[in-house]
DNA sequence: TCGAGCAACGTTACCGTTAACGGTCGGTCT
DNA sequence: AGACCGACCGTTAACGGTAACGTTGCTCGA
C-alpha cells in the first residue's frame, strides 16, 4: 500500500556514494569512476528507480517535455492531424504533445492556457479565438514558445503560422466562375479570423473579375450547423437566389448539406476545410484544404527552435502555407436555377 | 527579458509578512488576520502572483490538476465526446484533462501511461489496447487513478466502464433477422477486447435465433479502411453472397462504405460507433451507438470518488453501459440478392 | 495574578533533484 | 621537493511551496 518510489538519495545509499553522483551518472555528466559508475547503474536497475520530473523540472526551469495545444473545438481533424504530424516531429526530443479543448470560449482558452503554463509545459500550440493576447506577454518574455496557428496573435509578438486564407478563397471562387456561376453565395462568420479574411478573399475576386458583390448573397452569423442550414436555405430560396454557395467552415458545410438536400436539387458548393464526410456523400464535396502537415513541419520547427535558444528571446517568426483546391465533384456543378 | 515569475518570498517580502502567511492565505486557510490577509491579497495582484503549481505538487505530492486520456486512434468522434463529458464534470474540482493518442501502438500507450505518471497527472483514463497491464500495479497500488475504458485491464484490477458489445450487437443482428436478411456478414479484428466481444454476439446471436453461423460470412483482419473495403467487397462478391454487413468498427466501416458504393447496388448494413458522416450519406447508415455520456459520468465519477479517497485503494468498481441502435435506413433495407 | 487557551503569525525542514563549489588524491613538471 | 593539475567525488544550497511545529501576545476565567 501506497509505497514511496525511491529517491536519488535512496539509489546513493543502497550504492554507497552521495546522491551527486547517481544525478551525474543519470545525466551521463562526466566525473564519475567507470566502476562507480557500473554500481550505481546496477542500484538502478533493482530499484526500478526513475527521476522525478517535478523535481528536476523544479530545479532546471525547465523539461517537463510536455507541448500543450489548445483547440478551439474539440479535436476535428484539421487540429488531430496537425497533432500527428507534430507529434511526430518532437518525439525524438522526448516532448509529448497534448491537446485540451476550449470549447469555443474565451475563458476556457485562457483558462486552459494558463493550466498549460503553470503546469510547466514547454511550449504552447494555440489555435485561438481570443481577441487579445497581451496577457501573454510575461510568458512570451520568459522564452516560452507560444506558437499560434491560424489566427495571428493580437498585440503581442510571437511566432505565427497561418494558412493562405485569401489565396484558397480566391481559387475557390474562380473555380466557381469558370463554371458558368455569377451568384455565388457565402456563408461565414466574423468573430474569427480565418472567416474574415475568406470572406475579404470572396469580395476582393469577386470585385477583380468584374462580378461585384450582392450584399444578398452574403450570410454572416454564429459558426453552427443550424446556422449554417438556415443560410443555405434562405440563398437558395430568396428571390434570385444563389446557384452556388462558398461555405467558410465545416460546422457550417454540415448545415449547409442537410439544407441542399432538402432543396431537393443539387447545388454547386464549395468547403473550406476538408473533412471525412466530403468523399462519402453524394456528389463528392469539393473543398479547400490547409497544407497541414506543412503547417504541422513548420510549427514544430519554430518550437524546436525557440527551445534550443533558451533564455534569449528569438525574432518572431511568421509563415503562410498556402491552400489547395480539392475539386470532387459538388464544385464542378453548373448552374441549375 | 526571461524576468523571472514572482515567489511566495516574493509576495510575502513586499507584504511585509512571512511566506507561511502568503501561503495560508492563498490557500484559505485560518491563521491571518484580515487586514494582513486584505494587504497580501493586493500584493498578491498587483505583483501578478500565480503559485508554482509543480513545487505544489511535488510539495503536497499530488494535485497536478491533471488528467491524461490516452486513445489508441487520433481523437475520433467516440474518444472526444467522452473527454467533452469527463471535462465538463471534473472541471469544478480545477481538473483539466488532456488527450494523447497512442497511434495503435502498444508501445507508444505504455510510453504515454508512463509520461503521465512521472509528469504527476492525477488520473489516467485509458483507452487500451495492450494485452497485458501488469505493469500498471504499482501505480494503481499507489492508489493513482488508471480507470480503464472500452476494455478491461488485463493482470491487474482496475475500475473499468465497458460497452455492451454483445447486447448492441445483438440488436443489429436481430434487427437484419427481422428485415429478411439470412446472409448477414460480418467484418471485424481480433486484436481488439471490443472487437472479440463483438464477434461473440454475432455467433450467439445467429445461433440463438437457429441461423447459424458460416465461416465464408466472417472476416478478420486488421482495423483499417483497407481491410473493410476488401473484406465487403469479397463478401459482396462471393458465391452465395452476404445481403447484409455488420461492421464493428468505424474505421472499417470507411472502407465498406467504399465497397458497397463499387457494388453499385445499395446493400444493408450496419455499423458498430456512431459518426457524423453516417447521417449525411444515401442512405444514412445504421449504427450502433455506445451511450458515451453515460461513459464519460461513470468513468469521472469513479476518478473523483477515487481522488477523494487518498492513500486508502478503493475497491475496483466495474459497470457496463448499454448500447443502442439507431436505425437511420441502410439497416432497414431488405435482401437484394 | 497566573496560566490555560487560542488566534496570528514565524521558523524550520522537507519534497527530489541538481548547480556551484570544494576537497582529496595521485601524478606530472620543473 | 614543491607547485600544479585534473579526475573523481562529496557538501551545500538552492528551485518554490507548504506541513509541522514554535513562538508570541492577547483574552479571560479562577
Amino acid at each position: 500500500m501506497a509505497e514511496r518510489r525511491p529517491t536519488v538519495r535512496d539509489v546513493a545509499r543502497a550504492a554507497g556514494v552521495s546522491a551527486m553522483s547517481v544525478s551525474r551518472v543519470l545525466n551521463g555528466q562526466p566525473g564519475v569512476g567507470p566502476e562507480t559508475a557500473r554500481r550505481i547503474e546496477e542500484v538502478v536497475k533493482a530499484l526500478g528507480f526513475r527521476p522525478n520530473k517535478l523535481a528536476t523540472t523544479l530545479r532546471r526551469r525547465r523539461g517537463m517535455s510536455l507541448l500543450g495545444m489548445v483547440v478551439p473545438y474539440p479535436y476535428t481533424p484539421l487540429f488531430t492531424a496537425l497533432t500527428v504530424e507534430v507529434d511526430e516531429l518532437v518525439r525524438d526530443e522526448g516532448l509529448i504533445v497534448v491537446t485540451g479543448s476550449s470549447d469555443r470560449d474565451v475563458d476556457q482558452e485562457r483558462a486552459l492556457v494558463g493550466a498549460f503554463i503553470e503546469r510547466g509545459f514547454d511550449g504552447i500550440l494555440l489555435f485561438s479565438e481570443d481577441a487579445d493576447h497581451r496577457y501573454l506577454k510575461p510568458e512570451l518574455d520568459s522564452g516560452r514558445p507560444v506558437i499560434f496557428l491560424g489566427s495571428p496573435p493580437v498585440g503581442v509578438e510571437a511566432s505565427t503560422v497561418l494558412v493562405d486564407n485569401r489565396g484558397g478563397t480566391r481559387d475557390a471562387v474562380e473555380h466557381l466562375l469558370r463554371h458558368g456561376h455569377r451568384r455565388i453565395g457565402i456563408v461565414t462568420s466574423l468573430d474569427m479570423f480565418p472567416a474574415a479574411e475568406r470572406l475579404a478573399g470572396y469580395k476582393e475576386t469577386l470585385a477583380r473579375e468584374g462580378v461585384g458583390d450582392d450584399p444578398s448573397l452574403i450570410r454572416i452569423g454564429p459558426i453552427t450547423p443550424e446556422f449554417g442550414q438556415e443560410a443555405a436555405r434562405s440563398l437558395l430560396e430568396q428571390d434570385d437566389p444563389a446557384t452556388a454557395i462558398f461555405s467558410t467552415n465545416y460546422l457550417l458545410t454540415r448545415g449547409i448539406l442537410g439544407a441542399i438536400r432538402a432543396h431537393g436539387r443539387p447545388v454547386a458548393l464549395i468547403a473550406f476545410d476538408d473533412f471525412e464526410a466530403a468523399s462519402l456523400v453524394d456528389p463528392p464535396i469539393t473543398v479547400v484544404t490547409q497544407d497541414l502537415p506543412a503547417m504541422g513541419r513548420h510549427a514544430a520547427e519554430m518550437l524546436l527552435s525557440q527551445l534550443a535558444g533558451v533564455g534569449e528571446r528569438e525574432r518572431p517568426a511568421r509563415v503562410v502555407v498556402p491552400a489547395h483546391l480539392v475539386p470532387r465533384g459538388s464544385g464542378e456543378l453548373p448552374p441549375t436555377s
